[in-house]
DNA sequence: TCTATAATTTATAATGGTTATAAATTAAGA
DNA sequence: TCTTAATTTATAACCATTATAAATTATAGA
């Protein structure tokens, strides 16, 4: 993700405002790899802005979003869509057990389908998620 | 999927009842390679038994799932998880315009992590999933 | 075949993540 | 400083799914 002023010139650009509840947000994302969820980022703008609502928060996250400068993960854990700040191509390896998400920023050879395997599909992309358990998890071996 | 007796045997052996309601949705999966949502099979199933509630559906299929004779694909399309009646290891090519699911029964070379890359993680499995347009798909060129 | 009973089904309510609505507030250009 | 469109907020709504509890039923055994 890109430094604060990129992102707010970004914002500008696109005829938003610059309010304390989107500058919070925007802060608070940047650098951050751990691919919160909407409430986890929820919970840490209030800590610091006690008053942001909820839906200002969705409302950012999908403003981020339209503005490529966020990717939502779909499928991974039960508490909702991971956000990524990771916006180039890359690929994921997720803890099944304590739900961390990793990238993988590397591209992989023969990830492709033959003619006869894409069934007349244009092929856009194609995204690997690695699943495992993390150290810790490990540890605690149990399941 | 298997044959429709082996699915009755799977659920006698694990002591479940053979209900009507059970037996048609078992029938209708059978051969469906739709990846359909739990909604879809709803609708099937009523076609047929019109009184069967959508919270049958769900049982159903979480015994399917259970029994491991029918896996969840999560994060696809927005109308809710996807079953795969496809029980083996496998891939998947999804269209992003009309979310067709078409299983890639290939394994890929290379599909693995090094020491580095895995961050100590005990890696258990990767999953590809290619996202293009169908043939219909793109006919329609827009989007 | 009949019965007893535990499993199943059903209607209904509840849940959880997310989006829509509409009124109150505010950023930012003139 | 004003004006106004954009934004925020509280709240309700939505949708897929699960929980609850009462009514029904498959099935093992008499």
């Amino acid at each position: 993700m890109q430094s604060l002023k990129t992102l707010l010139d970004l914002f500008r650009q696109n005829g938003l405002k610059i309010t304390p509840q989107r500058r919070i947000i925007l802060e608070l994302l940047i650098g951050d790899d751990s691919h919160p969820t909407a409430d986890a980022i929820y919970r840490r703008v209030i800590a610091v802005l006690p008053d942001v609502s909820r839906a200002t928060v969705y409302n950012t996250l999908r403003e981020l979003v339209a503005l490529d400068a966020l990717i939502e993960v779909h499928g991974l854990s039960e508490g909702g869509t991971r956000y990524d700040t990771n916006t180039g191509t890359h690929h994921h390896l997720f803890c099944t057990r304590c739900h961390a998400l990793v990238d993988i920023n590397r591209n992989f050879a023969g990830l492709s389908l033959s003619p006869e395997e894409a069934a007349g599909y244009k092929i856009m992309k194609g995204q690997v998620t690695f699943y495992g358990l993390c150290p810790t998890c490990q540890k605690h071996a149990e399941n």
